[in-house]
DNA sequence: TCCTATCTGTGAATTATTTCACAGATAGGA
DNA sequence: TCCTATCTGTGAAATAATTCACAGATAGGA
């Protein structure tokens, strides 16, 4: 079970996570590989090698079944245990996310909003409690919050993450357009927009363009080397 | 010029690209491979190759010229060339995008908006000039606008991606939850929230974190095998 | 001008990931 | 029960990407 498992492999099987996981609503009890190809855009060939990373799932001449195949995925990396998250930085950006529907981000429980300004959190209406910048190491710290979704502006980026971090933050989920310090025991996974853009922009100048190869998840596992953790 | 550069490459030299153009504002004429590591996270060694996969840029004791990096990276993969993109969906995300400041999107230019309430459309106020789903089509192609992105709910994902293929469009950036159908000549990269965060979450069961380990771009070219497309 | 310290450029070696191909397992029918 | 068609599971082979290590280039000082 603590096999370690390739990070690519790791994005693969998130995706077909959420592709089962989705799938088991309507009446389907048995998936084949081949099925999974047509859904992810994954090949048949690395579903079975990925999967056969884990520990075996209940398969038979009519492919996986749907219910151990999730099971078996949701166990390995534990997406059966609900996670707490919060939201820093509630302008625009931070504020979409909050007011996802709870069923956008099953697994997570948004327990917390943070921003600097009072002023602007006293005009929103959500469910989610809020607090200050300055309440957030505490907050973190007190209900247990393991991710956060960065969405400050620029200058406020590193501060924040910082404070996210003294309270005893897994992993951040960056917006900002700002390239965080790597930190021991932080995993970062950064979405940058500009940055997507101009990646769609390179690849068309490819020739051929890449259609045909590449990754399956998603953001970028924050990249460090061992020395320059502080 | 038109040598075919790994797909790990481009993102990383994206990121080399984003932070070289950020420096240049200051003063700073020369850079290293060294200092480059610190600011990206990405090692020397693979910076040096990179750059040895594109044209020689003008280097020596002192490393490279930041003027002529930028210039090579940005002639190699078009970021020279200003571009247009839409946004399609204007509930909260669409609308957070749509008013980001236009510094932020260096190098694009938002050029029209689109969704399928009238209602929502006439409420908001904004410079970019609005148009509704059915105008989708003939607005990109007269428009020349070359990417899209999509904030459009997950019921309408698919469909409005085809209208903006059929316009002409050359690459999508997929906010919703959805997995868009491969299309030849089409780019796609999703950022899917709840992947990432399930990504968090996968990451963290690993032993060790590979925090040492990893990509540097962002989101994730969609795969496609040759067979499926349409 | 020559010497030296610094930093790049890049083939070669290493390591990681994907693809292949086929043996084995299963379900269903004769 | 046995046979067959289908689909998985996985070592081995092929491919891709990263890391290494060092020759060569440059700038600046003696
Ligand atoms: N809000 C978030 O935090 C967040 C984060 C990541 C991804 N997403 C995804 O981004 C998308 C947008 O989310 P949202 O929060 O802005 O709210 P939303 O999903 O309610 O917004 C959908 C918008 O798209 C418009 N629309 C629907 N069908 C359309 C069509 N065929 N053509 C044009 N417009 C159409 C609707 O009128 C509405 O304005 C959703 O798919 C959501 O899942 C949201
Ligand atoms: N709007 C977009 O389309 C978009 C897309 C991708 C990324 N981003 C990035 O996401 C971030 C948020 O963008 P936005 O459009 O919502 O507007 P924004 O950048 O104006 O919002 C910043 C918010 O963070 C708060 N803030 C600032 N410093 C803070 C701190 N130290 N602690 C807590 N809160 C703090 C501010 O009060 C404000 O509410 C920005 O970094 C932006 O570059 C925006």
């Amino acid at each position: 079970m603590g096999k370690n498992i390739p990070v690519p492999a790791i994005e693969r099987l998130s995706k077909i996570y959420t592709v089962v996981s989705g799938l088991k609503k309507s009446d389907k009890k048995r998936i084949s590989s081949a099925e999974l190809e047509s859904l992810t855009g994954i090949q048949a060939h690395s579903i079975r090698k990925d999967l056969s990373l884990l520990s075996p799932v209940k398969s038979g001449k009519e492919g996986y079944s749907t219910d151990s195949l999730e099971e078996l995925v949701s166990a390995t990396f534990g997406f059966n245990r609900k996670r707490r998250i919060c939201v820093a930085g509630l302008d625009m950006l931070g504020m979409a996310i909050l007011n996802n529907p709870d069923s956008a981000l099953s697994g997570f429980e948004i327990a917390a909003g943070f921003d600097n300004s009072i002023n602007r959190m006293e005009m929103i209406t959500t469910k989610v409690p809020l607090y200050h910048f300055y309440e957030i190491e505490e907050t973190v710290r007190r209900l247990e919050i393991e991710f956060a979704i960065l969405a400050v502006d620029a200058e406020g980026a590193q501060k924040t993450a910082d404070r996210l971090l003294a309270g005893g933050i897994r992993g951040i989920l960056n917006f900002s357009p700002v390239i965080l310090e790597p930190k021991l025991n932080l995993l970062v996974r950064n979405i940058y927009l500009l940055e997507e853009l101009r990646l769609l922009s390179a690849l068309l100048a490819q020739d051929p363009v890449p259609l045909t190869r590449g990754q399956t998840g998603a953001a970028s596992p924050d990249k460090g080397n061992s020395e320059q953790y502080k």
